[in-house]
DNA sequence: CCCCCTATGTAGAGTTCCGATACAGTACTA
DNA sequence: TAGTACTGTATCGGAACTCTACATAGGGGG
């Protein structure tokens, strides 16, 4: 488990209804292609993801034929374990009166 | 920002008065000592992490010198923006009734 | 003498990250 | 037919990171 890995399963897991594809999940977790594509071959290796590719005539579509990534079922259970650990890391931030809090993102 | 680091960080953070060291961090984060010193000296080239040797005889205490080691100002702040950066990840964990959800340790 | 314990730290192999690049198709300009 | 731009997926390769093993150094036990 690595932090972009953990990126895409929190994408993943947040609407496990909706249909995400490469440049969807690129822009969902901020992380640049060549971070992304190793991930998601690496989670199906693991059995986590499946892939299909859309049907679609890309000539109708006027876009090239997107590929469908969604969890399988063990996927989704390691995931939202995987995750529960990484947040278990963070104390509990019980609101603070008149805490200046930083909120915005870390320039990681 | 990885999770070794993050584990590091959460260890400092959770106790702050706590004086820590090698051993004691490498025991409460689980990582070792290959793992655990670089990151140490990555946080204090980055002007999170002060180190400071124990003044102790080691033969009148019986053990060798601890390296202690205190989070600067900004590296609390730091800390705490990504660790609840990583928290942010995941999705709320709401009580579920009668889930017999998964809260062991991953096998990361 | 050899092994284990407390401590800190390094060496090097393997893994992962991510900027750059490739590939493929459409579309508009010229 | 060439150039540029757009939408997508995907790989390459160097840099960065992790982690097993080892090194160092002192003390104690069988």
């Amino acid at each position: 488990m690595t932090i972009p890995v953990a990126k895409v399963l929190s994408a993943l897991l947040a609407d496990p209804a909706a249909e995400r594809y490469g440049l969807d999940l690129m822009k969902l977790t901020g992380l640049p292609s060549g971070t992304l594509y190793p991930v998601l071959h690496r989670l199906q290796a693991a059995g986590w993801l499946l892939a299909d590719w859309e049907e679609v005539d890309p000539a109708a579509a006027g876009r090239p034929a997107r590929r469908y990534y969604r969890l399988t079922a063990e996927g989704v259970g390691a995931a939202r374990q995987a995750l529960a650990e990484l947040r278990a890391l963070s104390p509990d931030p019980r609101p603070r009166r008149g805490g200046a809090e930083p909120t915005g993102a870390p320039a990681w």
